[in-house]
DNA sequence: CCGAGCGATGTAATGTTATTACGATGCCGT
DNA sequence: ACGGCATCGTAATAACATTACATCGCTCGG
């Protein structure tokens, strides 16, 4: 179960549910594996996963309408973070880059922009898929 | 009508009614707005759109699920685009960064990932909004 | 103790976005 | 004329997400 505090029961549940499954699940998938614990509706883990991305446990993969658990969960600092994903075999890998956050963070300064949010994401072929 | 040798009826249609929107617009505003048009299911909305965007000449917002047309249709170099999109109003601002691009590209070099699309999208709050 | 306030939960209904399946049409080269 | 191929039309359905409303349980001030 791997209990955390501050993390509700629900909360808990879609958490330990999406590290279990090591790779983006969808809502709705994450859903069908909870409804023996007893969930029944879609918004019981829409709001889990709300709470889990602010609290920065969850990414939402925006290209691919799911989410993964955080590679990084006790690094407080990750501002951006970007993901390689295989169109293949759906492994994500999860990064950051120092550059690229200084040139995205660049232009929005010049440009008055008041960042919020960053989505980086790549597609395509991850090494393991190319080499089989 | 600005009629484009290549596109098809419905292709121009869409992307028409994308430039006139000036902002991202779903599949399903297209829809509503191409009634008029003899358009009838979003299939013929998603299947241009599809054509579209193969071209360049149409962009997807991944985060919004929504499209928009492409800020320099006319350059057929644009790598890869970045969006920086205005929470508050809607307003998209497309631009690219070869420093990014360098440093995406590199990564994905070094672990063999063979990159086919980045997403890069950045949400906030646009100057005028800020100022007003 | 009691009740107001508040966050988390449960449930149903609905809204929005995207795809699958199948058939018909139009165009082009032989 | 005919085959091949891209486009198109239509219906149905799947997949993703939110709104609305009622309830529960806890804590904190009175």
């Amino acid at each position: 179960m791997t209990q955390r505090h501050d993390l509700t029961k629900n909360q808990t549940l879609v958490l330990n549910a999406l590290m279990k499954t090591e790779g983006p699940t969808s809502a709705y998938s994450l859903l069908d594996q909870l409804r023996e614990h007893g969930f029944r509706a879609p918004l019981q883990v829409y709001r889990a996963l709300e709470k889990l991305i602010e609290l920065g446990l969850v990414h939402r993969l925006e290209s691919l309408n799911s989410f993964v658990a955080c590679a990084h969960p006790h690094d407080h600092k990750h501002g951006l973070v970007a993901f390689a994903i295989c169109d293949n075999c759906g492994q994500v890998d999860e990064f950051s880059d120092a550059t690229v956050e200084k040139r995205l963070k660049g232009w929005a300064a010049d440009h008055s922009f008041k960042l919020s949010k960053t989505t980086i994401e790549m597609r395509g072929a991850c090494a393991n898929c190319l080499a089989a």
